[in-house]
DNA sequence: TTGTTTTACTTAACAGTGTTAACTAAGTTT
DNA sequence: AAACTTAGTTAACACTGTTAAGTAAAACAA
């Protein structure tokens, strides 16, 4: 039996050279811009290779789509050492932002990126686990800003999605080069910014201070 | 000089036509699965009397950009009869919505799509002057509220920079699938609510109520 | 050991893409 | 009538995702 978990190990070993080849070029050059080809000339496989692996370049896609959100939700970790729920929602933004500019690519890929239709439509509802499980951080967390008397708002959810389309608008009109039409020269500056307004519009609806 | 008259006509007569044929299959498919062949057979032209009127496929993008901007601009115009400037701040955000819902790839086109670095990078100042008028209502608006009072941010262009963030937010996540996280059902609802929760917290932070 | 089947991979091809060079057939000018 | 300009065409290049058919080695069965 030793044998053919060799055999096991060694596709598995291609899943992930395929898999590492791709997040590379895709973080490089960006997702359209990546061929299948480009992915068999990186591991010096044929290009027909990969499909023996993947069943098409969406659901390479669809891998990385899912390990960002690993990644993603490991590095808000941290959070759960910061009591204060108001505090700990502060924290989770800076590292959201972080996260989005430090990985420019891979947060396309995960939140604005259109490419798989099937992949976003048509998946199952385990697919969604890890995004799930960061949408649900958001919404436990203002959840508890409420039940401490922080803010009051009707609807955790609503006011959640509104407080990560903030973040996200902020984000992706910057890495998609729509602010051009803000005066402010430094681009990078007036996405700090607009994040300082947004906690303190936060700030200043709070009940406690 | 009636007949070099009839030929530059019949020039601007082809180059609207390419740019309606554009319009309707980038709006019916989207800019990326519409391509030249397919805007040349619209037209009965052979593929290549595009790049005579246009320079490539970016080129059709960046004439279509300047229009969206124009059309949104256009339908902003019955804002100039609300005196308030808070209520004419929400009824902003509403007409943006409403334009983005009902010109979901004109949308697109406008704030998300990635296509043309070209375009959006290396433009002359004059190009992004229908975008600067929009943001430029924008600014205005928010800076007539702190005026009369309603809210007190640090720097009106921040806030928003903030405030479109998170109308293009939750446009962005919803038109590109990004909702399935959230427990409501249907999506359309979510971002309503978003949209109330904004208005809400702007209301909040209002001294004037 | 021989013959058969399975596995892992490759080559060749299809139908599509944006784009360019070379060509043609009119219309205009000299 | 000859030369030039304009407006459009055909054919091709280098690329894309993807599939069908073929191959060579390994694993298994007799």
């Amino acid at each position: 039996m030793t044998i053919v978990n060799r055999k096991r190990k060694e596709r598995e070993d291609l899943y992930h050279k395929i898999l590492e080849a791709a997040r590379g070029l895709f973080l490089e050059k960006g997702y359209v811009h990546t061929s299948i080809r480009n992915i068999a000339e990186k591991i010096e496989y044929s290009p027909t290779t990969i499909y023996l692996y993947f069943k098409d370049k969406d659901a390479i896609f669809h891998a990385l789509h899912q390990d960002g959100f690993a990644i993603m939700n490991s590095k808000m970790m941290v959070l759960q050492y910061v009591g204060d729920p108001f505090e700990r929602l502060k924290a989770m933004g800076k590292i959201y932002m972080n996260f989005a500019m430090e990985n420019q690519e891979l947060y396309d890929l995960m939140f604005i990126q259109r490419a798989p239709i099937n992949v976003l439509e048509n998946t199952n509802e385990e697919d969604w686990a890890e995004g799930q499980t960061s949408f649900g951080m958001l919404r436990l967390t203002v959840e508890q800003c409420m039940e401490a008397g922080y803010f009051n708002f009707d609807e955790a959810e609503a006011a959640s999605f509104m407080i990560w389309s903030s973040m996200h608008g902020m984000i992706s009109l910057y890495t998609r080069h729509r602010c051009r039409v803000i005066s402010e020269v430094n681009k990078d500056v007036i996405v700090e910014k607009g994040f300082a307004q947004l906690t303190k519009v936060l700030e200043l609806i709070s009940a406690r201070k």
